[in-house]
DNA sequence: GCATACTTCAATGCATACGTTAACGGACGC
DNA sequence: GCGTCCGTTAACGTATGCATTGAAGTATGC
């Protein structure tokens, strides 16, 4: 519900609330609460329940910093493993899904298939905590790229930057793969964080 | 009672046996518990409790990778930020605690002053995600760097990485910060791995 | 009129209760 | 004697109950 933007960021809500709201008791919404407040969506405030917790730009940049230390890393250890073509099926899928959407300029498709790409990436890496880590940042910063979606010009030069990424990994060169990730983001984030600015948009 | 290795690895536990021994009811041992299996000390499997997770060798290079990724963006970070001498005091005391417990060849004392600087560090740089995760990796090597306190050479190296890397922080240097501390983590963690592969200890 | 102390009450944190489920042991068939 | 089926039971997941606590509103004194 927060993830689709059905908890809307600054939300309150009581246990006794969602309960009622999703016809179960207050014991499993305590259970889902306390995990939400630490995977840093929500805020547990003792006699006012939980607040889907905005994200703003500074807490895109951190976002982002994370994202640029932990994912070239991924993409590295991935390509050092140097699995066999068919393991990276979900990783080829994903390119090609981001190229058909983009000539059909299909944003929200894109989007999945950006999604796709990056989980991928971390879930073959090989590190189970690493992956862990980027896919619950990623998830936070959710919200800020389904509603920039649509602001930015098509995602042209990233789709051929996961192309070239793909090709590193497949050949097993770690130091490209690492690189070219960190550059594609970077340049990402800057983009998303000027958009943002731009667009007045300081709270998410 | 994990990091203090009372519930060893591979110990394993039911939601009513730990309450009756904490002397509490069900509910907050199971919180406890969804919290711990997040953080990835334990792992839950209905029927059977949890069980204190054992760290394999792979999951110290895993860990290591990690820190090896967040740490030196940590400290280039706070460099960065050029905050006054003062708030920079938590490290400087650590440092040196830790040449302090050097010269008395205090290993303990010197565990401690570590994990100081290593937490003070991460809760300085400003990036509150990454400190958390920094320090949950952190927690589970915790029982590894226990156990080979006493089985590697005084940390001599180490201690004056530490200084160096504080002083290129004070100065703002956020390159130096960055590239002493990647320097710092890959020698404690190539370190750390040789002295677990010839000690024999496969599991921590 | 404003600050302070008190009262009230709702939300919480924990304890307990209950129905469900799957793991273990025994019985039965082969 | 071995494999399979079934019953028993213990552990869990969820529901509910209860005492505690602190926030909001009210009354009182200055």
């Amino acid at each position: 519900m927060i993830l689709d933007n059905a908890l809307p960021p600054g939300t309150q809500r009581l246990e006794a609330e969602l309960a009622l709201e999703l016809g179960c008791s207050r014991t499993p919404i305590r259970e889902a609460m306390l995990r939400l407040e630490r995977d840093g969506l929500v805020a547990v405030t003792p006699r006012h329940g939980m607040r889907v917790l905005p994200v703003s730009l500074a807490d895109m940049r951190d976002i982002y910093d994370v994202l640029e230390s932990l994912e070239p890393k991924a993409a590295e250890l991935l390509a050092r493993r140097g699995l066999p073509a068919d393991e990276l099926a979900p990783l080829h899928s994903a390119c090609e899904a981001m190229e058909a959407a983009l000539a059909n300029e299909d944003r929200p498709a894109w989007a999945k298939a950006d999604e796709a790409f990056h989980s991928g990436l971390v879930d073959l890496c090989g590190n189970r905590r690493l992956a862990a880590m980027v896919m619950q940042v990623w998830d936070q910063a959710h919200r800020a790229r389904m509603l920039t979606l649509n602001l930015r010009p098509l995602p042209a030069a990233s789709t051929a930057e996961h192309r070239a990424i793909m090709v590193a990994i497949a050949a097993g060169d770690g130091d490209s793969a690492r690189e070219l990730y960190r550059l594609h983001r970077r340049r990402g984030g800057t983009e998303l964080m000027s958009l943002i600015e731009r667009s007045g948009l300081a709270w998410l």
